[in-house]
DNA sequence: GTACTTGTACGACCAGAGTCGAACTTAGCA
DNA sequence: TGCTAAGTTCGACTCTGGTCGTACAAGTAC
């Protein structure tokens, strides 16, 4: 079967807001590690969330409950956290809410090529 | 820190000679799955055999001794299986030995730009 | 034949990860 | 004040995966 190419969403840098909340403790771009990375993304619940961050992201950041996840909360807190401490996304706190976007950016300065990966996959295709 | 950008060793199909063994069970190449891949690349020494595998292939297949890897053969026979099985390697039996290779094809068509990670890739810096 | 070498198979052990429920914290609002 | 909603924290459970020793199978060399 061959890739089905997919158009990546332009890239535009907005600047943060002013107010905007500081990120929550996450890994610096030179501490990212590919194996940590990869093993983050090595779950299909997780690739879906990355997937869907990355094509819908029109806004700067979404909520949890935004991505329609049939799972507990405290499963989601858990697999969120795993991509934050991974490096594959930043959230940020909002009042109650936390939101989540890709660290497009640092992911294609340490590991070009990876976003595309996960872009152009499917969950059915694999 | 930036990638170091590193020259990929120019892809030479060579035909297979006369008598080659059959490949051991592997996934198909539609059968490739992104999240299975990723797992098995996600281990520090598995990403090393991978990489050595597509840095060093002026012959077709490697043994298993051939890496240098101290730990008990018990536990190389794990990790070439779990490569094997993610599809990440093929592996053809030559008399006693079980020489490897990367399926570097299968991979550029189904996910295009990963081999070039693992490449990049440097068990220092991640 | 015997000895050696390559690698598998099996079983055990242990650490880590995924899953979930329940209790809790916090912010916003009526 | 009290309610509700978003998400965390904790603990428990289960399952997988990495590690390794030992025993075994299959070629190769003498």
């Amino acid at each position: 079967m061959s890739v089905t190419a997919q158009a990546r969403p332009a890239v535009t840098v907005m600047p943060e807001p002013p107010g905007t909340p500081p990120p929550l403790p996450e890994p610096a771009v030179d501490d990212l590690r590919l194996e940590t990375v990869l093993g983050a993304l090595s779950d299909p619940l997780r690739l879906r969330i990355v997937r869907k961050l990355l094509l819908d992201r029109e806004e700067f950041d979404h909520t949890c409950g935004w991505f329609g996840l049939d799972r507990p909360k405290s499963s989601l807190t858990h697999h969120f956290k795993a991509l934050r401490e991974a490096g594959v996304i930043r959230q940020r706190q909002y009042g109650l809410e936390r939101r989540s976007h890709v660290r497009v950016e640092d992911l294609d300065a340490r590991f070009p090529g990876l976003v595309d990966l996960v872009i152009a996959w499917s969950p059915e295709s694999g």
